[in-house]
DNA sequence: GCCGTTTTCGGCCCGACTGTTTTCAGTCG
């Protein structure tokens, strides 16, 4: 039983409880459930773990009476409790939520109608009832509700799941572009989970800032790229992309564009849990501003930026990053906010891959040594090291192997001896490093001779990701042990959209760590952004070092640190736990092997 | 069903947009 499959489960009992008769004490059940499908979904262990330590109700959100059903769900397999609330509810219910537009009272409706039941193909039955023209015959329903259920069908068979961020920013960049050529736009920023740099991201949100929200919008809707308009309205529009993308505007005069930014920054639980801090302070927060509600009449405050806003509150204004009710409202009350790091505290870059001939077993970089130290100089950087992948081990032999790893550091030794003359005099110095695969038994992929000529090595894990828990906890630190093996790259090897992380017993593997002095790597690839941000809180947490790399295979990769960068900032990372924020002598004391 | 710096009872975030209505329910973020 995962996380995804609890919280889905949870989500299942919130629709069944909607259809429930019952006053007010239903919806906030409901809300409830909801709440704690969030909580397990969001969870940052495995809730099969949290059962089996008995700390279920430790977990906000889950009450008693979830955890004792959850405590019944592990044991048993099933809630017996929950078999009632799902009887007389046809499973297709729950498959037809998938649909944009379609809610609970609507599913039910639709099932009922329609006689569809089973949870197999339901949607694809509600399709063929759509074409055919049933639904507009429903009692509450017309022909525009029916087209809208048809291009919904449309939108989610097409979807591919959550864009990456660096894709997410483009596009939003483009749209915010097109925004600015109107006249009328004082200002636009993406917003959402963009601003907050999650690593996806579903929609693009954007606000404008105009004294004309009619004809913002107007001007918005006519986005030459869209595919269609979801939503027109006074002051808010949504459009979709090629690709399923969809895009919300929200337009306010400036005077209150600081309190639009805050709201649509989100997240939806850092708002919500915002609104019951400011209610319990006699305030109701809105995407207008603040109220006071002793005083109905008053005017709603208005605030030009977020700094003022969250002041009002008596908060210290909040990094977007950490805006995900993971406690940051109590730390900005007291005072207690990380100094995150930024990207111009990067000092260096340790996952470099080189064109250097090393034979390796995985992709070489594009690009020279001297165009990539080139380039870490204009950066800004004072250290970085190439890290090309191992030599294969089945294309060369071992004597072979240790000729190559000698040639590579040579080249290394005279890229170092020539720098001085070069126009990088701030680099200081070029590591030789090596990434490593780490096999199935926690070998690492070359012979134990070629180490000598390494700085450090990077070791990662490339195969075998079905390995149990305890095996890869284990083939990890094994891995690690080697005394030149400094850094742990890209940890969890999870691909965004493509594959799951691996699991790990995490205590161990940041005990480890913390006491050998190894470092985790944040990589900044596109795809990977490993360790996870919820993760690199908790190394945060243990004290537990970090580096943040880019695994550039070639020059213009070296850009994406950033987006590592922002990683790093939703873990609540601060200089101290980034180990390439260090300067030169600082860097260099830790990182003598 | 959860939760606690006014509370272990009595509250629970706030508003926009749409379609099908004729004042609103449902959905979404």
């Amino acid at each position: 039983m995962t996380n995804q499959e609890v919280a889905q489960l949870l989500r299942a009992v919130a629709a069944a409880h909607q259809l429930k008769p019952g006053g007010a004490n239903t919806r906030f059940r409901v809300i409830a459930y909801q709440r704690a499908a969030d909580a397990a979904e969001h969870a940052t262990s495995e809730l099969k773990d949290v059962w089996e330590q008995g700390k279920l109700d430790t977990i906000p959100s889950f009450g008693s009476s979830i955890a004792g059903y959850l405590d019944e769900l592990f044991k048993t397999g099933s809630v017996r409790h929950f078999k009632t609330i799902f009887a007389g509810l046809p499973p297709a219910l729950f498959e037809l939520l998938q649909v944009p537009g379609i809610g609970v009272k609507t599913a039910f409706k639709l099932t009922k109608k329609l006689g569809i039941k089973d949870a197999s193909r339901a949607i694809e039955k509600l399709e063929r009832a759509a074409r055919e023209g049933k639904i507009r015959t429903i009692p509450g329903f017309g022909e525009d509700s029916e087209a809208d259920i048809i291009r919904s069908i449309e939108e989610i068979k097409g979807r591919t799941g959550r864009m990456l961020l660096p894709y997410a920013n483009q596009i939003a960049d483009d749209v915010v572009s097109w925004l600015r050529k109107h006249p009328v736009v004082v200002r636009a920023d993406p917003l959402g989970s963009l601003r907050r740099q999650v690593a996806t991201v579903g929609d693009v949100d954007i606000a404008v800032a105009s004294k004309k929200p009619q004809e913002v919008i107007e001007h918005f809707t006519k986005y030459p790229k869209k595919t269609r308009v979801l939503e027109a309205g006074g002051q808010t529009s949504s459009l979709v992309l090629p690709g399923g993308a969809q895009v919300d505007l929200m337009v306010q005069p400036p005077q209150s564009y600081g309190s639009l930014l805050q709201h649509f920054t989100g997240s939806k639980h850092h708002n919500i849990a915002l609104r019951e801090f400011a209610l319990k302070h006699g305030m109701s927060l809105s995407e207008y501003g603040i109220r006071k509600i002793k005083n109905q009449k008053l005017k709603i405050k208005n605030f030009s930026s977020e700094e003022e806003f969250y002041k009002e509150l008596g908060l210290a204004w909040i990094p977007p990053e950490l805006r995900e009710d993971a406690g940051e409202i109590e730390a900005a009350l007291e005072g207690k906010l990380p100094k995150l790091i930024d990207i111009d505290n990067i000092r260096g870059d340790l996952h470099l891959h080189s064109s250097f001939p090393i034979k390796t077993s995985h992709d070489e970089g594009m690009d020279s040594f001297q165009k990539m130290v080139e380039r870490a100089g204009e950066l800004g950087y004072e250290y970085l090291g190439f890290s090309e992948h191992n030599p294969s081990q089945s294309g060369n032999t071992k004597k072979q192997i240790l000729e190559l790893l000698k040639k590579k550091k040579e080249a290394i030794e005279k890229i170092n001896y020539s720098r001085g003359k070069s126009e990088n005099k701030r680099i200081k110095k070029v590591f030789n490093g090596l990434e490593i695969d780490i096999k199935p038994d926690g070998g690492l992929a070359i012979p134990e001779e070629g180490f000598e000529f390494l700085d450090y090595a990077i070791v990662s894990v490339h195969s075998s990701f079905r390995q149990n828990k305890k095996e890869q906890t284990k083939r990890v630190i094994t891995g690690l042990s080697h005394p030149k093996a400094k850094i742990l790259g890209h940890p969890t090897t999870r691909r965004l959209n493509r594959r799951e992380g691996i699991e790990f017993d995490w205590e161990q593997i940041f005990d480890f760590c913390k006491k050998h002095d190894k470092w985790l790597e944040i990589n900044s690839w596109f795809d990977r952004l490993d360790l996870p941000d919820t993760l690199v809180r908790e190394a945060v947490n243990h004290g537990v070092k970090m580096v943040i790399n880019t695994d550039s295979h070639q020059l213009e990769h070296m850009e994406i640190m950033r987006y590592g960068v922002s990683v790093a900032r939703r873990g609540w990372a601060t200089e101290t736990d980034i180990v390439n924020t260090w300067d030169w002598t600082k860097f260099s004391k830790a990182f003598s092997m």
